[in-house]
DNA sequence: CTGGATCCTGACACCTATGTGATGGTCGGG
DNA sequence: CCCGACCATCACATAGGTGTCAGGATCCAG
């Protein structure tokens, strides 16, 4: 399918889709024509690199991670290099600190919401 | 005490301090001499501005939501407006939104990270 | 051929939190 | 008085994902 189409189901600007391409996110084919090919499978595809763009990941990190779990389809390509873990590892410690520190920001919300709607002594 | 030593209390940078008193996050007293002048709770309250600068949230969304949740020891002001509330409705939902992608990206890291460890069928 | 929709590349603009440097005021100790 | 530490403001820089526009190319329909 055309660039117009993937954003159209996916959600995400072309603008977007082009610069995740250019970040190596995507590699899709191209027509003789010079437009870009995408593949049914970049339609999930895109929506994990929405995902791990939404926990703060960068496109560097994200293109280090893709080809170790985009393997829906193609699996030879699922186990990364052990030295990959090295660098993912800190990126597993930043993303549990932010759950953490959502989980708090969370809890003080709730009580801040809860005393608005009903300033009894509940809680 | 001075904008130095809040600094150094907190572990958060001199222009992140003027940063958020310029976004309204802080507002501290002036000396005569132009100097700032923060309170000691203002060490709690970076700490919280921390927090929730972590979690995602800009500096728009903090200083609606400070006023609301300073007083973690005094609690006489953490009764907001409920007209605040409708603002901080979708401050919730983001955040659990955020919390909700973390948690899934955190998923696929570990099923990563676990597949190059030990592509042995531990899992 | 014409018009419109879609695509291409390239480039500049923006936002946001923070770094960094310039330039100068304030204060305390020697 | 003078130096060093600290503070002030102003301003420019950075990074990353995205918006947006410019200037063309392609393709299809009429």
């Amino acid at each position: 399918m055309r660039i117009g189409e993937l954003a159209r189901l996916t959600g995400v600007s072309v603008r977007s889709l082009r610069y995740y391409e250019e970040q190596s996110l995507l590699r899709p084919e191209r027509h003789p024509n010079g437009y870009r090919s995408f593949s049914e499978s970049d339609v999930e595809r895109v929506a994990q690199i929405q995902l791990l763009f939404a926990s703060g990941l960068n496109s560097r990190c994200i293109a280090d991670l893709l080809p170790c779990m985009c393997g829906s389809g193609t699996d030879e390509f699922t186990t990364p290099a052990p030295y990959l873990v090295d660098g993912l590892l800190p990126v597993r410690e930043r993303i549990v600190a932010q759950i953490t520190a959502l989980t708090a920001s969370l809890q003080t919300l709730d009580r801040v919401i809860a005393a608005a709607r009903g300033p009894s002594p509940q809680g």
